[in-house]
DNA sequence: GATTGTAGATATGTATACAAAATATAATTA
DNA sequence: TAATTATATTTTGTATACATATCTACAATC
C-alpha cells in the first residue's frame, strides 16, 4: 500500500474531495493511471480502497463510480458515528491515563487560541486540533481495535467531506463541548461522557442539516 | 470482483472460518495462488478484502497476517453491533412496510419450527433465517446507505466466527426477542423497538462471553 | 558471545500484455 | 424513422514478468 498505490489513493482522494468529478460519474483506470502516473495495477488498489470508505462505488466489470450521498444518509452517518464516539468516550471515562488528561487539557488550550486569534489558517488549524482531540479519546479508549474500527468510520467520505466551514463562535461553542466531555473523563462519568460526546457530534449534524437547508432555499431563490 | 478474484476470497474466507491458519499466521500470496488456482492479481484483491472485513492485517511490503480477536476486541464489536442494529430498528419501527412485516412474521414462524423439529441441519437453517429476519430489519430501516453499512459490519470476522453453536432453547429464546421486536415495530415504537434489538445482540454476545469462560476454564483443567 | 553488516533468497509491489466483458457505433430490418 | 442486431471499440479482469523491499543465514567485528 506503499508508494505508487499510496500516491494514486492521495491524488484521487484530494480530487474527490475537491469536488472534481460529479456524483456518479464514472471513474476510467486508465485516465487515472496517467493522471496519477503510475499504472493500472495500483490506481485498482486505491479505488478499493476509496470503495470501503464510501468515496466510490464499484460495479463489478463496470468499474467506479463518484457516490452520491443523501441528506438522510449524511444524517444516518453523523447519528452512527455519535453512538460510536459515544461508546469510545464512556470507555475513556473509565480508563483514561493521567498523561492523555494533560494532553487533552493542552489541546482545548489551543483550540481556544485559534479561535481567540483567528488566525489565516484557523480553519484547518482547528481540524487538526480537534481530530488529535477525537483521536486521544479512542486511544483513552483502551481498545485498539475499538480505536481502529472507529478511526475508519471517521475517515469516511461523507465524515471527511461535511468537516466545513465553522466559525470562531462555532469552534469555541464545539470546544465547549471538550470542555465539558474532559471533566466527564475527569470524574469517571462514563455514561456522561458517553452523552456529552453524542451531543458534540449530533450538534456538529444539526449545523450541517441548517447549512445544508439554507444553501437550497437560496438556490432556489437565485434559480427564481 | 468477480470470477477468479471471488473465487479467491470465498476460498481463503472458508480457510480463515475453518480456523486453518493459526492467529498471526503470515498468509503468503503466491501459496494462495496455487491453492486459489488464480495468479496472485485476484489472491491481493481478496486479501485487500478480507483485511477490510477484519480477517487479516495488512502491513506495507510485508505482507497479510490473520488478526488475532481478543475477548475484549469480540466484546466491543458485539456492542457496536448492537448500536447499530439497535439504530436500524428504530428506523424500521418508523417505516416498515406491510409485506416486510408480514416476511418478519413468517420468518419467526420457519425459526420457531426449525428449533421445535429439530433438523440435522438445524444450525444452518436457523443461521439463515435469522440473517433473513436481520436483514429485512435492515431494509426496513428504509436507508439503503445504512443497510449497507450495517450489513458490512456484520460481515466482519469478529461476528461471522462468533455465530456459534446455539441449543434449541436459546434458539427459542432469541426468537421470542424477534418476537417481541416485531410487535414493538407494529406498534411503531421506535426506542423500544431500538432497545430490544440491543438486548437482543448483547445476549447473544454475553452466550458468547460465558462460552468463552467456560471453554477457557476446561482447557485449564485439561491442561492440569 | 553478542552485535552488526552483508549476500543470497524470498516475498511483496508495480508494470505490461492479454482475455473477457461491456459499451458505443454502424448496419440492417420492420 | 424506430427498433434491433451485428460489429468495433473501449474498459475492466487476470496472468505474467520485472522491480523493489524484506527476511534469513552467515561472516566479520567489537
Amino acid at each position: 500500500m506503499s508508494g505508487a498505490s499510496e500516491r494514486a489513493y492521495e491524488e484521487i482522494r484530494n480530487r474527490l474531495l475537491k469536488g472534481e468529478y460529479a456524483p456518479g460519474a464514472r471513474l476510467s483506470e486508465s485516465d487515472l493511471s496517467e493522471i496519477c502516473g503510475v499504472s493500472r495495477t495500483p490506481v485498482r488498489e486505491a479505488l478499493r480502497r476509496l470503495a470501503l470508505e464510501y468515496f466510490v462505488r464499484i460495479e463489478p466489470n463496470r468499474g467506479a463510480f463518484v457516490i452520491d450521498w443523501s441528506r438522510e444518509d449524511i444524517m444516518d452517518m453523523f447519528e452512527m458515528r455519535s453512538m460510536m464516539e459515544g461508546l469510545a468516550a464512556r470507555k475513556a471515562a473509565e480508563r483514561a491515563s493521567e498523561q492523555q488528561l494533560i494532553d487533552l487539557t493542552n489541546i482545548i488550550e489551543k483550540i481556544d487560541e485559534v479561535a481567540y486569534f483567528k488566525s489565516g489558517n484557523m480553519m484547518s488549524d482547528f481540524l487538526a486540533l480537534n481530530r488529535q482531540f477525537h483521536e486521544i479519546v479512542f486511544e483513552a479508549s483502551g481498545s485498539p481495535r475499538l480505536t481502529e474500527i472507529i478511526s475508519r468510520f471517521v475517515e469516511q467520505a461523507v465524515v471527511v467531506r461535511t468537516a466545513a466551514q465553522f466559525s470562531p463562535d462555532d469552534i469555541l461553542r464545539s470546544n465547549h463541548h471538550h470542555k465539558e466531555l474532559l471533566s466527564a473523563i475527569k470524574a469517571k462519568n462514563g455514561t456522561l461522557a458517553e452523552n456529552i460526546m453524542r451531543v458534540h457530534i449530533l450538534a456538529a449534524s444539526s449545523r450541517y442539516h441548517d447549512d445544508y437547508m439554507s444553501a437550497k432555499s437560496n438556490r432556489h431563490m437565485a434559480a427564481e
